[in-house]
DNA sequence: CTGTTCTAACTGTTAAAACAGGTAAAACAA
DNA sequence: TTGTTTTACCTGTTTTAACAGTTAGAACAG
């Protein structure tokens, strides 16, 4: 057995580029929710055998895009306003604690790439021209690093997997209803107000922020 | 497409077989940590193809038990400090925020099964003839119903994957340094504690009791 | 002896086909 | 027409085998 190598920049093994379009697929909304998928139809679509489509779905199962019925087969599950909130409340389980990281350590670390991410968040939300994927993107990101800052990699891993969900459907959610969620610019002065104050209050103006999050969506699931 | 059907009760699927047979000896400490696993040799220990061994090991890298690199293969990550310590941060952070909603719904639910669970760790913790394994999985068991009554099914599902491995790595410090960690019969009286206190007074008790475990595992790593 | 090259045996990955089971419609018997 | 049975096609699952790459060692040339 070797002990080192190169270990990145090798080509994408096929189960990782059927992994993608998959998620592609799913995070576009081009895969119908609740009923089963052939796992066939899917090989013959991408263009892969089925081994490697089990495998890939297997991966997408980790993320919580797909659940798998052993001897049934795999499909997107459904949305309730029950899934979604139990979503929304471990979100904010995880960025409540992240902001007071945050503030504990907020002379060790460099705000800059937060404030990069709420600014360029604000200037798509308030561009006329901005679209709603863009938006969902950066906001994704700005989260994360929220997240990231505090220095947990088990706390990112498991808020990414999360979140893939919630930007999928908050993508549907435009792209479908056309409704207008904007967030009026907000995102800076977020990032400013949590750098001035205590751990109890920051967490708690974050917690609000995630609300507000949810009540957008529960809006979009009852529509 | 059948619209219903008896659904459980079903035979497993010889993947399960497959993926409960290497859990197993995973957590039983009989595969070499760190190195790369061979997936023939594993088929062959195992009796199944190749192919149902790669899908098994899929879903045991779900549970954090196992790590892939994709053309090189699986392995057992190497557990460090800083591993060890993230993992217990994350179980703070909910065993914590789970004790809160215990208390907060305190009326509403029955502590019964909680009781149960807590005198059975004391009952094998102080019986001279108790064997470790057995109070590993009562104890993991403890710790999993206080975060199953908070609630929510996410949290519960991350919860298990952060502590499959705790599990695993309680038996082999046990196993293989013979170092005893007893608790001293105290989780009758943690439970009782934790429900005549208020929502902070109570979280703090629950961090203790996870800082204890951590400080235990900690000596047993640097062994 | 040293350096190169070829060979054989391993690795993970992917494909194609056979297996096991369920469903639904066609074929047949009453 | 009605009820039963067969047949064909679908599903997920599992196997066997081939592909692609790497490593270690033997064989050989200098």
């Amino acid at each position: 057995m070797p002990a080192e190598r190169s270990w990145s920049n090798e080509p994408k093994t096929k189960e990782e580029q059927v992994y993608e379009r998959l998620k592609e697929l799913i995070l576009k909304g081009e895969i119908p929710a609740k009923e089963f998928l052939s796992q066939r139809t899917l090989a013959a679509k991408v263009d892969a055998a089925v081994i490697t489509v089990r495998a890939a779905l297997r991966q997408l199962e980790n993320d919580g895009l797909v659940e798998n019925v052993p001897r049934w087969g795999v499909r997107l599950p459904e949305e309730t306003e029950a899934t979604l909130t139990d979503r929304y409340y471990m979100r904010a389980l995880f960025e409540c604690e992240a902001v007071r990281q945050l503030i504990r350590k907020r002379e060790s670390l460099d705000p800059q790439s937060l404030i990069d991410l709420a600014r360029e968040c604000d200037r798509i939300d308030l561009d006329p021209e901005g679209n709603a994927e863009a938006f969902g993107n950066v906001h994704y990101s700005f989260h994360r690093e929220i997240v990231a800052l505090a220095g947990s990699p088990l706390m990112s891993r498991m808020f990414e997997r999360i979140n893939l969900k919630n930007l999928f459907f908050w993508n549907a959610y435009h792209t479908w209803h056309g409704i207008d969620s904007r967030h009026l610019g907000d995102h800076e002065a977020l990032v400013m107000s949590l750098f001035s104050l205590d751990e109890a209050a920051a967490a708690e103006l974050m917690e609000g922020h995630v609300q507000r999050g949810l009540s957008f969506e529960l809006k979009g699931i009852n529509a």
